[in-house]
DNA sequence: GAGTGCGTATAAG
DNA sequence: CTTATACGCACTC
């Protein structure tokens, strides 16, 4: 597959906004998969979200059709109900490796459980680089899907958050309580 | 090159 | 238990 970066030629991303109990999000895709997922104030918010993450994306609002449209409802479902990791992404755009990296060791954390971020960093082979992990994690383009809040300090504090570490606290505790 | 950030281990208050 | 400090590394400008 070609590999786009974020100054290449525009491209289309198909966005749709969804409403869940934990708030608003956009999910955002390619052709090749999903390629954002965050949670957003309000529709605004959203589109200057994706704007300033892709800013040589067109961005499409209209009902989503074909694969896009399975994605968006696998995402919605993953939202409502469980968080499942076979919802195909596209991560390409604007990541480094390392990056990459770190974003696949934190699918491997199962539903319901935690790791912190100098584990993961042993996990992909660069101990010691735990914070260095924690900027990673802070990009990482899909909450939930990719599930970042799965990761706190070694020390049992909540760490941080992108979306606010109020709302990763919930994600937390839900988990755990559907487990139960 | 210098500055930054979703960390960690250690030591002291 | 909380705060201070030194160290860590990928990334950005």
């Amino acid at each position: 597959m070609p590999r786009r970066s974020k100054d290449a030629l525009s491209w289309r991303l198909y966005a749709q906004i969804i409403e869940c109990q934990f708030g608003r999000v956009v999910v955002a895709s390619t052709q090749a998969g999903i390629c954002y997922c965050g949670f957003v104030k309000d529709h605004i918010g959203a589109l200057d979200e994706l704007r300033k993450r892709f800013p040589s994306a067109i961005v499409v609002e209209t009902p989503c059709h074909g694969v896009s449209a399975t994605w968006h409802e696998m995402v919605r479902v993953a939202f409502t109900n469980r968080f499942q990791g076979d919802i195909p992404l596209d991560l390409e755009v604007c990541s480094t490796v390392f990056q990459r990296r770190v974003w696949n060791a934190l699918c491997q954390i199962p539903f319901g459980t935690l790791s912190t971020y100098g584990k993961i960093a042993s996990d992909i082979g660069a101990p010691g680089a735990s914070r260095a992990v924690g900027t990673a994690i802070g990009k990482n383009p899909v909450a939930c899907i990719i599930p970042c809040h799965r990761v706190i300090c070694s020390n049992g504090q909540i760490g941080n958050y992108h979306w606010g570490s109020d709302l990763k606290r919930a994600l937390i505790e839900w988990e755990q309580s559907v487990l139960r």
